[in-house]
DNA sequence: TGTACATCAGTGAACGCGCGTTCACTGATGTAC
DNA sequence: TGTACATCAGTGAACGCGCGTTCACTGATGTAC
């Protein structure tokens, strides 16, 4: 049963109908919303070939859905690279950079979500080994984002643990955005843009204090975080 | 094929099987850690029952997982109610309710996933709805607590956006501590202790600057905050 | 230029599996007389 | 106290389905002579 607009390959072209099996795959996933729907009949269906013709270029199901894990990561990275070219103001880049992670999580909702929600490697499972590169590399563009806070003074203390707490709070943002939109939240934009400053500003406080387990308590936190604001607007109307 | 442990309900018994049954699909779910792992044969099968007397207690399988769900959300909303208790505080308050959540969340992996990390709602899925029920209720206890604090003068402005990011931040942990156990992570008591307080510090600064776009620059900020803590702690010091 | 042949991309039919659900039934339990 | 009967918790067999995967094959394409 060849389709009407499909012919055959010619020798040494089959490359070309694992290209359009990877891309039926992530269409099937996007369209759908759901990992589940793609099965290895229904991509075959779906490029107009028989089941059998999907096995020639993918091992088994799990090397196809592991391919499509490969790709949107590959895009992922490269959104967060571009977004802090020729930012100097390490907060402000960081900013960008968050924001761009949340932009992409919210352009790419079922593969966002087949990257980053997934369950964790069980013993056999090749497909999450992509989803663990993944998580890899946004971490590290993160902490390449927060060292340069640290760098630069206003961040102290270990990268790592920072930027894995900002990176909590970013993905915290797409995540619940994505599996709750039922929730009436505010504009996106708005909703993200104050997640994202929250947890800078929030870091850049945090990792001043000495003691982790201290507090300083309400009244003496909300008295000083009066002073510093109008300190900090005071010098911007001065500029 | 009634096992050797079982033996037939009495009259206007039947709801001990409905119980038991219940307590199957939760112990297969939390076992397996798989969602897919629970159908109704397998439940029925762990109960030392046939299938289809699961139907005599649960319209169908959805209903079934419903069920399961809301016995999680009561667990989580008891929780999360305890946490706060005699706690006069309110920064203290917020910061030991989102340690709560993410304890909770640690606790029961596989439901918080149900719950919180699920696919939203498509057009029939019932089971989904107590899941919309479970976030709701999450967010309620997360805004009582940001609205002491907004009482109490530490946080400005409203109520849900702050709760919403601060929701945010701390599902965050859960969710990448439960999806990415591979990466190194630091103790988790420390991780989690310092994202709060990340989120909560960060939230009472940001919430007092007026430009929601507008930022100090990182110099500024930089030298302010690190004035902001030395006063903190010279406070600390004189009590 | 023509023909026999090797290659290999893609086919068609089948495999065994576990799933959710239905349906006519069985047989212990409690009750009415 | 004894017996016939209604109730209903649970059974056993079957339904149709879609899945991943295998295997012997077909037939167009390119090549060697």
């Amino acid at each position: 049963m060849v389709s009407a607009g499909r012919t055959r390959a010619r020798r040494g072209e089959g490359g070309r109908l694992a290209e359009e099996i990877l891309f039926a795959a992530e269409a099937l996933l996007v369209e759908t919303g759901d990992e589940q729907a793609v099965t290895v009949r229904a991509v075959a269906r779906r490029v107009g070939v028989t089941t059998p013709s999907v096995y020639l270029h993918y091992a088994d199901k799990a090397a196809l859905l592991d391919a499509v894990c490969l790709k949107v990561w590959g895009d992922l990275d490269e959104r967060l690279t571009a977004a802090t070219v020729g930012v100097t103001d390490p907060l402000d880049a960081l900013r960008r950079c968050g924001m761009a992670y949340v932009r992409f999580g919210l352009d790419h909702p079922v593969q966002y979500r087949l990257l980053m929600m997934g369950r964790p490697l069980t013993h056999g499972e090749r497909c999450a080994a992509a989803a663990t590169t993944a998580a890899r590399a946004a971490l590290r563009q993160m902490s390449r984002a927060v060292q340069d806070c640290v760098d630069a003074g206003v961040f102290r203390g270990e990268t790592r643990p920072l930027a894995l707490s900002l990176w909590a709070a970013i993905h915290g943002c797409v995540s619940l955005l994505l599996s709750k939109p039922e929730l009436d939240w505010p504009p996106v934009e708005d909703f993200v843009d104050h997640t994202v400053r929250m947890a800078g500003l929030g870091t850049a406080l945090i990792s001043r204090v000495a003691v982790p387990g201290g507090s300083y308590g309400s009244a003496a936190i909300t008295t000083e975080l009066d002073r510093t604001v109008d300190r900090l607007h005071h010098r911007q109307e001065q500029q």
